[in-house]
DNA sequence: ACATTAAGTGATT
DNA sequence: AATCACTTAATGT
């Protein structure tokens, strides 16, 4: 049940941590639109990707959802590497994206391995500077207020953990997860498939040229 | 056929 | 870019 895991992070880590991971890590098959991590919820594992995408979300005191950036496979939550260093409460919303997988590691031996393997130690710093390297991208876009580069920006990487250039949603949909409303999506939108970079219909975007 | 939900549009701030 | 008010179109019952 493991052997996609291990196949895929077998180039990162060393037999003996993979075969640790594989031992006290917990295999988590969520579903589409499932919520993983709340606002305010402990942290108690770490989750691996092995598939599927993970979207995180920020909210305001009006329960109105900012999307922060996408976790593919391959990609930790840097969410619980702050975690580690104190931060007990989650500060954000983990929501599937699509069907994902995943093995949740407690976070009790994420101080032991980072001083134990060097590979796990790269492994986290290196994640966490990704991580904070999109949120600089889409903090960018925020303060720059050019809602149009983020609406692009959020149909490729939708388009990007989907694997497909079909997105299935609403136009309300997407302007709750860009903190907009949904009448400012759709003449985005409409910009947008008048310029033939995509296509619009019902429930459906299709994205010809981004 | 009717109700509901998604999307398009003009006008105003 | 946000909000309002209203129209049109698609879909479910």
């Amino acid at each position: 049940m493991k052997e996609q895991f291990l196949k895929q992070y077998n180039y990162l880590f060393e037999d003996e941590l993979l075969q640790e991971i594989n031992k006290v890590g917990i295999l988590k098959t969520v579903s589409e639109g499932d919520m993983l991590m709340d606002i305010g919820q402990e942290l108690m594992a770490m989750p691996l990707l092995i598939n599927g995408a993970i979207k995180i979300l920020r909210e305001d005191e009006n329960g109105n959802e900012l999307i922060l950036y996408f976790i593919e496979q391959g990609d930790t939550c840097a969410m619980t590497i702050n975690c580690c260093m104190g931060q007990v409460k989650s500060k954000i919303r983990a929501v599937a994206e699509v069907d994902t997988q995943l093995i949740m590691v407690p976070i009790k031996k994420m101080g032991e391995w980072m001083s134990k393997y060097q590979t796990w130690q790269h492994f986290i710093l290196q994640s966490y500077h990704d991580r904070m390297m999109e949120m600089f991208e889409t903090i960018d876009s925020i303060a720059f207020l050019k809602m149009d580069e983020r609406l692009i920006k959020f149909l490729r990487d939708k388009a990007k953990v989907n694997h497909n250039d079909i997105i299935n949603t609403t136009h309300l949909d997407i302007a709750n997860d860009l903190h907009t409303s949904r009448v400012v999506i759709s003449r985005l939108l409409k910009k947008l498939e008048n310029s033939n970079k995509i296509e619009l219909q019902r429930n459906y975007i299709k994205v010809l040229d981004l």
